[in-house]
DNA sequence: ATGAAAGCGCTAACAT
DNA sequence: ATGTTAGCGCTTTCAT
């Protein structure tokens, strides 16, 4: 490997001239040795070693970013967003799987610190939203030595930067696209009550459905558990049930319950109107319609980004608290 | 941030004696300095600084892996079975994108390179199989500073690690299903045909219809390009052609197909036979049936993982050519 | 059983 | 316009 010393001596001028001239400071190098300084890196192919620039430097020119799972459509989207930003400035992005749990949650935080980060994007297990896990996290996060931005998972607190969804209007535009179409018994198929999503998009729900004076039959508020299978169970329960629209929380579950219903020779949107959440794209080629909350993970990749490396470069703390609006895409499940 | 110097200073001893112990090669401390230093560490909150460390042993303990596209299934599970692997073993995995073009993923190994990591899992864009950027790669690959494996994507050479799937085994065995449910009229609907998955899958097609001794008709094998859209445009221009069954070389190809089907009111299995190749799970869910050539992917990363880090610890290079086997995962898109 | 010291490759303050 | 030097935090050889 070839080191700064190498194309120095080769060169015939100091370490410092090279360095200078190679970080582009060089206001003060003649054009000559810069020129040939450039020519005999290349010759030598010189890379400057990582290590010794971070040592120096305190930079690790790396962010991390934890994730539930990269299998799921959402989150590989918003990571590659997120890896296109950090490289056009230099960065490189550590990715590490929380697999929805507390436990590994804190490990790889850990994990990432010991390998001094510059600063870390972080998207929490649905765990962490019990109760006897959020104390621990949270003072875990207070004391992180370095800028931390929540993504679309957040606490309420307001000492933390947080990027995210409205999951109320997300809720919210969901059940008022049914009433719209004429629906007055639209039942829920909801996620873990514990987070926060879950939480937040009933509230639309209830939102929407007070809005236009409808009546709200609890019967028909059930619990899933964001997987398909849930989905399926849920709806087979709601089929004896007097309803006529269901609004699952999420697209997965809304794909059990299509499932459920062809199952007894029902259809979709004949016999009951379905709203999803996520638009999980790859759905749309699968020949399948289903109306779905979408929410931008470009976007929310970027805005985290933004308030991340803000951060870092001026390393002020200027908490930001970023609500994104999620839209309603319609492709066909949803008849009066 | 706490120094290794704090804590020697603090427990009375030399720098020396902490860095033994912490790493657990101080076969020559006492108990007593030994007990007091890992508390002190621990008061402290203690991290090594990793620039250092690699400064000095010459190991960043990381690994780089490129892949075309995180939001592929096959690839985002791919990743997750090599993260398990590496972090196992102490080791953190950069990944990068290449977005399937030759150019970034040159880019994508220089920055890599630069970063200095261990070792290096490659999965090559398919634009790179283009003859006249074969070359560029093959050379820049033989002369990594650094142990490599291609993975899913290999070059023919000896010269190379490889891990991949045998595509000539699942052309043969998704030929074969239809050939033994009656069919004798199989199109293909192919991938980029300078692409080696696409190649050796039509070879697996051939060897299936010469051993059963039915006649090909070069007319019924069209070329797609991975994509869905092809997957219907090829299979919108098969529908007045003469055949019974279809064998598109990736699912996403056959869900178009099947979707350009369904636009006539035809139905499969009942007009078509369909059979696809990734077994990509998510369609299971989404109530569709297709049957499918499924690769293990978790597998492949592991098999990788092996070689890989087999030649980063003991600096030998013993080229390992690993073939996996695909299987057929029945669906119910195959009738007589 | 423990310490001193060199050096990994680089940056930057200070000289010249 | 260019060089000298200290030092980042750690591992490791060689003394004691």
């Amino acid at each position: 490997m070839t080191t700064i010393k190498d194309v120095a001596k080769e060169v015939g001028v100091s370490v410092t001239t090279v360095s200078l001239v190679l970080n582009h400071k060089s206001v003060r190098v003649s054009q000559a040795t810069r020129k040939k300084i450039f020519e005999v890196a290349k010759k030598l192919k010189y890379t400057p070693n990582f290590a010794a620039r971070s040592l120096v430097s305190k930079e690790s020119k790396t962010i991390g970013l934890i994730i539930p799972d990269i299998e799921n459509a959402f989150f590989s989207s918003l990571f590659k967003s997120i890896e296109d930003y950090a490289r056009s400035l230099g960065y490189m992005v550590l990715l590490m799987n929380n697999n929805d749990s507390h436990q590994t949650n804190i490990e790889v935080i850990d994990l990432l610190l010991s390998r001094h980060i510059d600063g870390l994007l972080l998207v929490i297990s649905n765990e962490t939203y019990l109760e006897k896990y959020q104390e621990e996290m949270k003072h875990l996060l207070l004391n992180l030595p370095i800028p931390l931005v929540m993504v679309d998972r957040v606490f309420d607190e307001s000492f933390f930067n947080k990027v995210y969804f409205d999951n109320q209007l997300g809720g919210y535009l969901a059940t008022k696209h049914l009433i719209n179409h004429g629906h007055k018994k639209i039942a829920c198929i909801t996620g873990p009550k514990e987070t926060k999503s879950s939480e937040k998009r009933l509230m639309g729900y209830y939102q929407a459905m007070n809005e236009a004076n409808l009546t709200i039959n609890k019967d028909i508020l059930l619990e899933g558990d964001y997987h398909f299978d849930s989905g399926k169970k849920r709806m087979n329960e709601l089929l004896d049930k007097d309803l006529t629209a269901v609004f699952a929380f999420n697209d997965l579950m809304a794909y059990g319950a299509i499932r459920s219903i062809h199952e007894v020779n029902k259809n979709v949107p004949k016999d009951y109107s379905l709203v999803g959440y996520d638009h999980f794209l790859i759905a749309t080629m699968l020949d399948s319609q289903l109306d779905s909350i979408e929410q931008n993970s470009k976007i929310l990749g970027e805005e985290a980004c933004k308030i991340l490396f803000s951060e870092i470069k001026h390393k002020t703390e200027n908490l930001q608290d970023i609500c994104l609006k999620p839209v309603l895409f319609r492709s066909g499940s949803v008849n009066i």
